[in-house]
DNA sequence: GTGTATATTGAATTTAAATTCAACGAATAC
DNA sequence: GTATTCGTTGAATTTAAATTCAATATACAC
């Protein structure tokens, strides 16, 4: 393995390593200590992988946000065209809910891009995360699925963010160590359903 | 006025204008100078009425605590009893997203108490904001619905933890200022509802 | 094998923000 | 109207945490 390959590795193992305390503690709790600590190494070596804290965190972001948009674009061409939009979002959550066990750092990703939307946290980062936006393409869908009859009246956009509004909550509830495995994700989807 | 009742009220307003800070950048983007100058005061006066800034934060949940349990004793008693299950829990939430904007403080509140349950809060005002339960509250508002044969089926309390997650989500988008007055409390009920 | 560059450490420094404090002003008591 | 207590200020101090740095170790190039 080569130098760069490594440092490029140890930088992914930083970021992983952060995005779980991120989570777990907090942005302002975790101290770059305690991410040096997880990861196994001194406090001074952080800063020759990242710039600073709040760099740090805004490069977990860029990393989310690549990863949306790979994932958004892979489910744009795919499943989108084939599977009518109930099933489609419905698969969302179900996939999501199971990550919360499998695989939590995609289940962390997905919480951390929603807690730095909002506000309270380092502009930088809150700037980065607004770029993703899952509002447009989810209102894209709920439109389809109102066409079809299957999905309630009412503004797609607003339905969109309230839709995923609630999910972040849910979302955060579990990050938080609630055990909420038993949900069923059709809670969610009746937000949506006409009836 | 005597002197005791302007420290109170001095108190109070300080108590309240930390609230909105708070929600609106996040309590570690919140410096006590900035409190100070919202509140029109020194710095170093913000400690004679408060300990320290993790005090603040307290007593700011203290005052969400007691609000919660006069709100909830009192919602016990009356109307409770007389309306139907998804009559109240949906005039609880028309009557929560009219705050956001005629009271913005109540509002508030209500998403303080629930950002400070979770993680990444100084401990102590996080304890405090988790003795308030309205969980249990709740979930016995959705068995009696259940009963009733109005709403879904599933584990009362889950259900209530979900419900009150996606509330909670929502409030949060409206904190971060986005304009959601057009939410309908109907598509968050249809999350109880059956069918 | 020698030299150069990169990785690593942990203690020293800096920094931003909380907190303290000495001094002044205003209200109340007597 | 003087004394005493409480309210108030803003600059000085402390503190916790981020950040830098000089020193050392390790890997790579030649």
């Amino acid at each position: 393995m080569t130098r760069k390959e490594q440092k490029e590795e140890r930088r992914k193992a930083i970021l992983m390593t952060a995005l779980n305390l991120f989570v777990e503690k907090g942005y302002y709790e975790t101290k770059i200590t305690d991410i040096a600590q997880a990861a196994s190494m001194s406090t001074g070596l952080m800063f020759h992988y990242f710039e600073s804290k709040e760099e740090l965190l805004l490069e977990v972001v860029k990393m989310g946000a690549q990863g949306t948009k790979a994932l958004s674009s892979g489910a744009d061409s795919d499943k989108m065209k084939d599977l009518p939009p109930d099933v489609y979002l419905k698969s969302f959550l179900t996939q999501m809910f199971q990550y919360a066990n499998e695989q939590p750092w995609v289940f962390n990703m997905f919480v951390l891009m929603g807690q730095v939307r909002r506000a309270g946290m380092p502009e930088k980062a809150r700037e980065a995360a607004r770029q993703v936006d899952s509002i447009e393409f989810t209102a894209k869908i709920i439109r389809k699925g109102q066409k079809q009859g299957i999905f309630r009246k009412g503004d797609p956009k607003l339905l969109a963010t309230c839709f995923w509004a609630s999910v972040q909550g849910i979302m955060e509830e579990m990050a938080a160590g609630k055990d909420l495995r038993d949900i069923d994700p059709e809670w969610l989807m009746a937000m949506l359903r006409k009836e």
